[in-house]
DNA sequence: GTAACTGCAAACGCTTTGCACTCCC
DNA sequence: GGGAGTGCAAAGCGTTTGCAGTTAC
């Protein structure tokens, strides 16, 4: 989604575009792992030094219902923030905790011949895979 | 796991055995929902009046460290706790929020295969499906 | 102009911590 | 008897809320 596009969906759905809505919007998609609010925060705040963690919050509740990103509650405490709504796995490094996306034509089509075997419709799921990850490994 | 084989494994790693900690054990292990402290926290107390919420949380913790419980953060603010390591799918209701286990032998022999493909060694994994169930459909 | 948004600070809720008392072994 | 565990209360920390000032439109 590129910034035209992003402007367009805020308006089209009545919220205002503001600069602080655009920037964490973008911080997010261009990481690969899975911020924190406090990463957000702090990376936002370079740009914008008196950007607040209510307006963090805000936003992302806000980009939540937009279903830009998605959010994944872990039990370390915080939240993280993964902009990949599409069918992924989130590979989650046991040792430093490091998370990444994972896509894969192959694993996608195995996927969706699976589930068609449930005897129930989902309408989503969500996929964590530990492993140790290659900088850990050695 | 029967009452002896708990004991025994508590004592077996240095633990010692309490009436606490087998009755919050066996109250997760009875559910096949996923209870949160709360839950549990009320549940035992039926029994157990004078129990603390620092003893729950601590036995948690200790029974996530002799891997008896899986520890399932989600965004609504509390963790929940599975008393199933094996393989199988949370089955969440998006509606009522009702969370279910789900496991089946085709699902898991697909799931090896699938996993068998990928291009590391998964060490553990969570699945999620979000539905609706059977109750909120009507 | 005005309704929505931001920034700040206080409040909130779940979890952790510290410590004296108790109980398992 | 001694060390681990419990229960309680206080502290901690991420998140939410309320509100006055500001900004998008």
């Amino acid at each position: 989604m590129n910034s035209q596009e992003l402007i367009d969906l805020f308006r089209k759905n009545g919220f205002k575009v503001t600069t602080q809505r655009i920037a964490i919007y973008k911080y997010i998609k261009s990481r690969d792992d899975h911020p924190t609010t406090e990463q957000i925060y702090e990376a936002v705040k370079k740009d914008h030094p008196t950007i607040s963690l209510g307006t963090i919050y805000k936003t992302l509740h806000l980009l939540k219902k937009l279903n830009l990103i998605q959010e994944l509650g872990f039990n370390e405490g915080s939240i993280r923030y993964d902009p990949n709504t599409h069918l992924h796995i989130n590979m989650i490094c046991t040792k430093c905790g490091r998370i990444n996306d994972y896509e894969s034509k192959v694993f996608n089509s195995q996927w969706k011949e699976l589930i068609s075997s449930l005897d129930f419709e989902p309408k989503g799921q969500r996929i964590d895979i530990y492993y140790e990850c290659d900088n850990c490994k050695n």
